[in-house]
DNA sequence: CCGATTTCCGCAATCGTTCCCGAAAACAAT
DNA sequence: ATTGTTTTCGGGAACGATTGCGGAAATCGG
């Protein structure tokens, strides 16, 4: 169990472990060809590994990169993940990932736990865009780089990478009314999240452009996930408000909302049409397909990933907004 | 940028860094009330992170445990991690996440990249059930405890956790039968992978037990992503098989197969029936929604947890191999 | 063959902790 | 006052690597 170390091998050739290390490192420098030969058929005998740890501490850089997100069930999230590790590897960092499952509390532990391992740089869709401010900032303060991506936070100077929530809301919303649709209600995010406010905002505006009523019960505290959103529609019904269309903060809502029309009977996109933001391959995956804003997620990764890298190589880096195109993809929830 | 040290809260208080690593740790042992006092809000002010680094180092021991799978983009996966990452975590563990997108040289990596960092144990589904054989069993023999879940691989001894994929295939494929299905065909899943043969061969003795044909053409290289099994649908189509079901090795390709028989306007369940093992909440979300064997995910999270913690107490333990109950549930997608 | 240069290698410090051991101090008991 | 016990603290060696510096050995040029 006790693993070899350079001096395990230092020992067995009879040589200092400095002249091990050099040789297990250094490209041929400052070793001789045939030490250099002896001690990496010496390491691959006895099964050496390389510590990474001992390393890490010594040459006080771990060239890992923390991600942290509000959860991964989604597509979304882990399209991010994996295109931004793609990257990282290449560039030779490690990424260590945490999933704070929008809790605040959880987020802060995780935030901690990747201070602790001394990452150099951590990326962050965050799940509250108050509660963690002071967190944020304190690790800005200590100048680990942080970069905000997808939900990001106003009031904090870092590199962000997002889209324009509110003009793609408004755009939706007005698709939707262009196709003949007029009781359009909105499924909100929580109000602690600004890329929901800023969606809200956006709805409003359009029903707002074309005169359109946008009575209180319009607007519904839909939460983020499939179950809220079944629950939102549910309550909808019950209360016997008529809608002819909805308009999604996010795409697990939307489906947890499609799957509660459909069990209700009704035909989409004939009685209720839908449509959301944030859509990822789920939305074509099910069936009627689903109308959606699709954030360029790849791109929002290299952003992201450039950004983060950036900024460790010098934290002094102006600090980017950086505002990608988000496409609207049309599909059956919406097409007459 | 420079993190503080214990070493800089001794000298600013002027006593030992012993004493100040004892008052970090030690909950009042070896260091009076008063100095301890000093040394916490010392430590407070000078924004003391302790460098877990160094402490694993040290300690010898990280406490960390790595999960490796083939991918996370789909639900399964991702529910397995998060369930047993709550495990883990509350007995003290930290867990460090892997894919492998089913790349046999990528899973080396990671593999090699965890013992680099010198985890406690992995858990593992593998991607490949002999390419990397002897790495497993190397990790075995330096006593690094691996268990294997899902897909597991035969010839190695360590704990496992997995369902019985001949017995429910089987039955799931007899299910398919009795509900009055003759040409059932079967998206098969890569042959290097344990559980693809084993649903396989339940497949073919479900219809020989009912003294169905099935020519060669039935069962189809299908892989495991939704691609591949448009891909594979796409095939039969255009050969004029001729089938009224389909039994799937796995949740993502039988939703490929779903939407290319949509597209080409087939009923589901009258035209062709689905079925598939390994279903997730997906299958549920869809419409029509997917009769599915279920994999009781959460259940598997726990004990591949418990056999970890177990091992790495004692290596010596005995390799349990754990086969938990799969439940099939009947959805729109079978219901005639 | 000798001095200069280059190559090769070892010594020891360092990274930030932990923890054993022993010493000093404080307190109690005789 | 002496001895014994307990509490508190510091010294210093680990943990496994890296690396600057200096010295010995080898090589080279003349």
């Amino acid at each position: 169990m006790k693993y070899t170390t350079i001096i395990d091998i230092a020992k067995e050739l009879g040589i200092s472990k400095s002249t091990v290390s050099r040789a297990l490192r250094d490209d041929d420098y400052n070793v001789s060809k045939e030490t250099k030969q002896k001690i990496l058929e010496a390491a691959e005998r006895l099964g050496y590994k390389r510590n990474e740890l001992a390393v890490n501490l010594r040459k006080q850089s771990t060239r890992t990169i923390g991600i942290v997100v509000p959860e991964m069930i989604t597509p979304f999230y882990m399209n991010f993940i994996t295109r931004a590790q793609e990257i990282l590897n290449k560039a030779g960092y490690r990424v260590t990932l945490a999933q704070s499952h929008e809790d605040v509390e959880a987020e802060r532990l995780n935030l901690q736990m990747m201070e602790d391992y001394r990452v150099e740089g951590i990326l962050i869709s965050v799940c509250h865009d108050k509660k963690n401010h002071e967190l944020y900032q304190s690790l800005l303060d200590k100048h680990i780089p942080l970069v905000f991506f997808d939900r990001t936070v106003a009031d904090i100077s870092a590199p962000k990478v997002q889209i324009n929530d509110y003009i793609k809301a408004f755009f939706m919303v007005e698709y939707l009314i262009r196709s003949g649709k007029q009781r359009i209600v909105h499924l909100a995010g929580p109000s602690y999240i600004q890329n929901a406010n800023e969606r809200k905002k956006g709805y409003k505006d359009a029903l707002e452009k074309f005169h359109l009523p946008c009575p209180p019960e319009y607007i519904v505290d839909a939460g983020v996930n499939f179950a809220d959103g079944e629950r939102a529609v549910e309550g909808l019904i019950r209360q016997g408000v008529s809608f002819d269309a909805i308009f999604g903060f996010t795409e697990m809502s939307v489906l947890g909302a499609k799957s509660c029309l459909q069990r209700h009977h009704y035909h989409i996109p004939e009685d209720v049409a839908i449509g959301c933001i944030s859509g990822t391959e789920l939305c074509k995956l099910v069936h009627p397909s689903i109308t959606a804003v699709e954030q360029p997620v790849m791109q929002m990764a290299e952003e992201a990933s450039r950004l983060i890298m950036e900024k460790i190589k010098d934290f002094s880096a102006v600090d980017e907004t950086v505002i990608l195109e988000a496409e609207m993809v049309v599909r059956e929830s919406t097409l007459l």
